[in-house]
RNA sequence: GGGGCCGUAGUUCAGUUGGGAGAACGUUUGACUGGCAGUCAAAAGGUCACGGGUUCGAGCCCCGUCGGCUCCA
């Protein structure tokens, strides 16, 4: 069977027994901040199952993308070395939410299993939770598993629990036997052993119960069926091979990896069990990895310092080192990320189309993994320079960290190059200093927020569509800081467009909301109370006022951003996608998928565009529609975002289709003008638009305008002709300056012969100590290098006084330094110090200062005296 | 969230206890040549990321901000 049959089969098998099935959602988590990636097929029930979100389909099953980078066996640095685990996994998953309960979760899944995969009977085992009498009992009710097939485990591999306190519960796993060929020695080898001869394929996990702070558990008013089955491993399972690598969805890439490097995978010694040779390793690393990458970029995720970022970054280094270990040293991975494309294109549409931007994404930043690795190397040259000159042959534990920590070089390239050089790496040093390092990281983790929001199981009724004022019940639990309404005008941040304020008033009350915000269904306004408390209020009426030239501003930017969306698309080309955007009322930012800055032209024309749409003041309408039926319309949806059934689709008529869940005008016209302000990248195969529209774009337009009047009334000219005239003043300017510097050259010579006239001579030698004026250092300096170059035999010291204190300039002729040995430096330093300062410098030239003016003759007078005592 | 490194001419970078802002390439101009390539000569090109502080004096030292790189969580 296809992988590709053995998913349908899955959806289709739970779509018979009535459940809704339900796209995987990105892999970019939307709403959970604790998560950095979606790691399972619950994650986009979460609210539902905490009880945030009202149910929508009491059945669900899904097909959901995940990506586990941290975990026992997921760790990154493990993923490759056996055939079964992997960055990125899809996961196969029926759920009920106060629906079915264990009964029917078993059956039907022994049923597909045996059934529809038609795995032999005799080579499945269940698993059930140490106290589950009822589970194991379920089992030999409602299946023909053979006797003593259901086996009892511990809390660790039986019982699941979300977080320390939330929705709990027993689980029960479907084990795969592979049979006598795989067995261990242990004698007590059966499922769960790690030896893997049984394979976990399908783990059902039965929440009923809720862990309370205490860690009481108490039942839960609606309980949970939620299911995961490895989808790789099935169908390594159905096509009868060992490994997840020898399925349908990694040997085209595997066979690519091999035509690129010209090496054949598991050829490298046939010796070796099954896929542990450290060739056979990179290639399921790489083969695994490009996977990861490709559907991670495609959902939005950009390779960067931090956060998931950073795990994106570290994945694709981590396949360019096995890569390099293939022979493979240029950038290769984005050529693979087409074969990824084949093999899924048509399950996930996303990756088909942004197949350009993520080979572009991937091919860039293999290129900047390149200069890390130059760098390193150069870097790694004089570090082994060094220890050599030291006479040693190890290499420093903290030199190898610094390579590490600091430039990114990795050990294991460390140790390659400095065996080349048959020097050795102190490693227990460089673990002890990244032990330090982690420590550190570890204890500064700690400042957790506490946010003002507190749980409510309340739906509040956004009404904001159509009004900004509205009648409303203030809920409990509402505080000081923190209202819930019944309904609400107030449109809570969403969708980039950031929430409504306003005030929130009754007769002696009155609340200030400067933000809104929703979780799971609740709307919250947040904010604090001006008048009265919120306990007089609770469960009364009040009227909920929106601001409304704040609101009308951003309904403008809002509906603007599509007309954006739209001219960019027509101006550029269809490979536009928006991929983030902040709707405020004083500016928008739209982000969107190109790949090089776009040029004067382009801007002109896009901004032409969307003006042009606006004067035409097309009707903009919002309608409820079937998603499917919005999609055949043509409706632009964001990439990973969740949509309902049922959709709002906001259209520009003649223009633009979007879905939608923000506030736009009634007709472009109302949006006035619209400015770009700037355009910039924020990442490689990413720019960023930043533009205003209405007042904002007045109010630029307004600034700009009197800023060139203000410019050419100062200049004395028109505004036609300022830049000429600008143009002529840079231009007449430098050549002053360049006039005034020969002139005072000219000048300084003829001061020089008034100050060599009236110089003092100490024993054969010119002394000049002369006070003047001048605007800066420079000046002195160039005076003093004038003497230089036309007297001989001279000391001199210049000083002037700037900005409240004494400035110094000494400089000594070359004749002097030589014969005499006296330099500039020494004769600044005790000049200076007369005037209660210091200096210091080269022996030709040196520069000083003082801060007690009053002090300054007296020090220039002292001059003599000082190179008297120098010539001794 | 915590740490390390970096930010200097269009580009790649140098810059010594803190003391006159540099090199190479590129650009422009001129000379040589019948023309180009080329060689030689000259010139233009700088908010030393930004803002404070210390100092007689800061590209350099200290603090903060922004941006980039990197490791850890």
């Amino acid at each position: 069977m296809k992988s590709h049959d053995v998913r349908k089969k899955f959806l289709e098998f739970f779509k018979q027994r009535d459940h809704k099935i339900y796209p995987s959602s990105s892999l970019i988590p939307k709403d959970d901040p604790t998560l950095l990636f979606a790691n399972a097929g619950m994650n986009q029930f979460k609210d539902v199952i905490l009880g945030k979100k009202r149910v929508q389909h009491r059945r669900t099953a899904s097909c959901q993308k995940c990506i586990r980078v941290s975990g026992k066996h997921n760790d990154l640095e493990e993923v490759g070395k056996d055939t079964s685990h992997h960055t990125f996994f899809e996961m196969l998953g029926n759920w009920s939410f106060g629906d079915y309960f264990k009964k029917d979760a078993i059956m039907w899944g022994w049923e597909f299993l045996t059934e529809i995969c038609g795995l032999p009977k005799d080579r499945l085992w269940a698993s059930v939770f140490r106290d589950d009498d009822d589970g194991e009992k379920l089992w030999y009710q409602h299946t023909d598993i053979k006797k003593g097939r259901v086996i009892r485990f511990d809390e660790k591999e039986n019982f699941w629990e979300m977080g320390e306190v939330g929705p709990c519960g027993p689980s029960s796993e479907i084990h795969y036997d592979k049979g006598e060929k795989y067995k261990c020695d242990r004698p007590d080898c059966g499922v769960n052993c790690p030896c893997g001869r049984y394979v976990e394929v399908w783990n059902l996990v039965f929440m009923q119960f809720n862990r309370d702070e205490k860690g009481n558990l108490s039942d839960l008013p609606a309980k949970v069926v939620d299911t995961g089955m490895g989808f790789e491993r099935l169908t390594a399972i159905m096509q009868k091979v060992d490994s997840n690598y020898d399925t349908d969805l990694f040997v085209p890439l595997i066979k690519q990896i091999e035509n690129m490097s010209s090496l054949s995978y598991k050829r490298s010694d046939p010796q070796e069990p099954l896929g542990t040779a450290p060739r056979d390793e990179s290639f399921q690393v790489i083969a695994d990895h490009i996977r990861a990458l490709s559907f991670a970029i495609t959902d939005g995720a950009i390779p960067s310092n931090e956060g998931q970022g950073y795990v994106v970054r570290r994945i694709l280094r981590r396949a360019a080192r096995h890569g390099r270990l293939l022979g493979l040293h240029k950038p290769f991975m984005y050529q693979l990320s087409s074969v990824v494309v084949d093999i899924m294109g048509k399950t996930y549409p996303e990756l088909k189309a942004r197949k350009e931007h993520a080979a572009l994404v991937i091919k860039s930043e293999e290129e900047r993994f390149e200069e890390t690795l130059d760098l390193g190397l150069e870097l790694f040259e004089k570090v082994s320079e060094r220890v050599c000159k030291e006479g040693s042959n190890t290499i420093p534990g903290e030199d190898v960290f610094k390579l590490y920590d600091t430039y990114g070089f990795p050990l294991d390239l460390t140790q390659v190059i400095a065996q080349e050089k048959e020097l050795s790496v102190d490693v227990s040093g460089f673990e002890k200093l990244l032990e330090g390092q982690r420590d550190r990281s570890r204890t500064a983790t700690t400042g957790v927020n506490i946010p003002v929001i507190v749980e409510c199981q309340h739906k509040s009724e956004f009404v904001g569509y159509e009004k900004v004022e509205e009648e409303a019940k203030v809920l409990e639990p509402s505080n000081e800081q923190m209202l819930i309404l019944d309904n609400t005008p107030f449109y809570a941040e969403a969708g980039g467009q950031v929430g409504d304020t306003g005030v929130i008033l009754s007769e002696g009350f009155q609340f200030e909301v400067d933000h809104t915000k929703t979780e799971g269904d609740t709307i919250y306004h947040l904010g604090k109370v001006t008048k009265g408390s919120v306990q007089e209020v609770l469960n009364k009426t009040v009227v909920a006022k929106v601001d409304i030239n704040r609101r009308n501003s951003i309904k403008r930017n809002h509906t603007a951003t599509h007309l954006l969306h739209r001219a960019l698309r027509e101006t550029l080309g269809e490979h536009v996608n928006q991929s983030g955007s902040l709707v405020a009322p004083d500016r928008f930012r739209f982000d969107f998928t190109h790949f090089k800055a776009m040029d004067e032209a382009e801007l002109a024309k896009v901004e032409y565009l969307v003006n042009r749409r606006i004067w035409q003041n097309c009707p903009v309408t919002c309608a409820q529609v079937p998603f499917e039926e919005a999609k055949k319309l043509g409706a632009m949806a964001l990439f990973g975002e969740k949509y309902e059934d049922i959709v709002r689709m906001v259209e520009v008529e003649g223009f633009s289709r979007e879905l939608c869940g923000g506030t736009h005008v009634n007709a472009t016209g109302e949006i006035g003008l619209f400015k770009i302000v700037s355009e910039t990248a924020i990442a490689a195969g990413m720019r960023r638009i930043e533009a205003v529209t209405g007042e904002g774009a007045y109010q630029l337009v307004k600034r700009q305008k009197e800023l060139l009047e203000d410019l050419a009334l100062v200049l004395k000219t028109s505004e036609e002709n300022l830049r000429e005239r600008v143009e002529t003043l840079v231009k007449t300017g430098k050549q002053l300056e360049k006039k005034v510097r020969e002139a005072q050259k000219e000048s300084a010579k003829s001061r020089i012969e008034k100050l060599a006239e009236s110089s003092v001579e100490v024993d054969g030698i010119r002394v000049i100590a002369h006070q003047m004026e001048a605007e800066t250092r420079n000046d002195l300096l160039e005076l003093a290098d004038t003497i230089r170059e036309k007297l001989k035999s001279t000391v001199g010291v210049l000083a002037a006084i700037m900005d409240e204190k004494i400035a110094f300039v000494a400089v000594v002729t070359d004749d002097l330094i030589k014969s005499k040995n006296i330099k500039a430096g020494q004769v600044v330093k005790e000049i200076s110090k007369l005037a209660g300062g210091t200096g210091g410098g080269k022996p030709h030239l040196a520069q000083g200062g003082g801060k007690h003016l009053t002090k300054l003759k007296k020090a220039l007078d002292g001059l003599p005296e000082i190179v008297k005592k120098m010539i001794k």
